[in-house]
DNA sequence: CGGCGTCTCCATCTTTTGATGGATGGCGTC
DNA sequence: GACGCCATCCATCAAAAGATGGAGACGCCG
């Protein structure tokens, strides 16, 4: 139960100064809200959070040095009680997950207005979890094919990244022939036909990611 | 020339309600500027524009209804005095390309800081246009290779998509040859050697998105 | 006009890819 | 330990993709 004298205490963590800005002048304006501390990367997070034990956390999943999906970790490692709300714009399914998993309680995405997002601060800070129908749905969607392995995952990022069957084969120390039976299986899981579509779905889905 | 008395209007174009708060919220702290209006589409953008007719027009390239680039193609079009500066989250070289064709005097990417934010405002007010370093590198990265023909990037647009040589020939009315023809030539032109980096080269220098 | 560039189109040959079927070894459960 | 389960591995064969060389159509400029 939160009474009306309670301030919810808020760590808001994001790379973009503007996204921060926006979210700390947002904030400002709802009473019983205190932003009391913004990271802009994910070790600064991890600091902030030990030091301030903020009662809610605003994460971006996009972070410099520590990815934000590895700050939640770090956090509720320490904290198993923290109560984290991703805040992103929309990755791909794949990231939704393994911030869950990770412990966030929340996932929202940027561009919702004001109420939803006090809203979703008000529900996470009384316990609860707070999906939108959007995300719950791609995450469902996601959840229907069964997980690639380690193996096929790593093959999966070289065809994103390009190569040859025979450069993987060369890469990982395997035969080509090998190459190809990953392959196979890791389009049957993706639901897909050839290569050209795993890379595709592979990066939509948020599975591997394009570093520029 | 700008004296101390000037007060530069400003009209904020982005589809997230954060992140405009975040503008509006850091703007309001530089004395001078005024945000005059905010857009949350293409569509408002251009209307907004007609109306209030801002000095600077910051905005965002990936928005509903109407996308950055026609908005600014489309307000240019009336007014081609219009100094408009692009703000947005890294979209790939293609992006800022028809940006700046479109007319856009300036390209910034979010998370710059409060400085570097008033002094592109202040440039390009002033009639100067801005470039950040590491856009037009990427921008010189572009111009290097030749670009793709109409018939080139439909093709390139049907491998994203994931469609085989012979249903790019079915859905363009052409021999399978003549599909490989063209996938060889734009294969040359981007610098790879085969579909499969076609399609990821193609999404990081946002040559075609994944519309998810 | 005549030549030049370019977009479009097509056929043949080689390489790569993907489909299929099957073998090995680890790991947990009963 | 015996069993199934699954990840990993491999070989063979058909299909798709890519390399190469070349032809006709069109606009542009000297």
């Amino acid at each position: 139960m939160v009474t009306e004298m309670d301030t919810i205490t808020i760590l808001v963590v994001d790379d973009h100064h503007i996204v921060r800005q926006g979210l700390v002048a947002l904030l400002k304006t709802v009473p019983g809200f205190t932003v009391m501390a913004e990271a802009s990367d994910g070790a600064e997070a991890v600091d902030l959070y030990a030091k301030h034990h903020p009662d809610v956390t605003l994460m971006d999943l996009r972070l410099p040095k520590l990815g934000g999906v590895d700050a939640i970790a770090r956090i509720r490692e320490k904290n198993p009680g923290a109560r984290i709300i991703v805040l992103t714009t929309f990755d791909g399914d794949e990231d939704i997950f393994r911030a869950l998993q990770a412990g966030a309680k929340g996932y929202l995405l940027k561009g919702m207005d004001t109420d939803e997002l006090t809203e979703a601060i008000r529900s996470v800070y009384a316990g609860k979890s707070r999906i939108p129908a959007v995300v719950a749905e791609k995450l469902a969607e996601r959840m229907s094919g069964p997980a690639l392995t380690t193996r096929e995952l790593e093959v999966l990022r070289l065809i994103v990244g390009g190569r040859s069957n025979k450069e993987i084969a060369g890469e990982l120390f395997i035969s080509e022939a090998t190459v190809k039976t990953h392959i196979n299986s890791l389009l049957s899981k993706l639901g897909v036909t050839d290569r050209t579509q795993a890379a595709t779905t592979a990066l939509q889905r948020g599975i591997v990611h394009l570093d520029s």
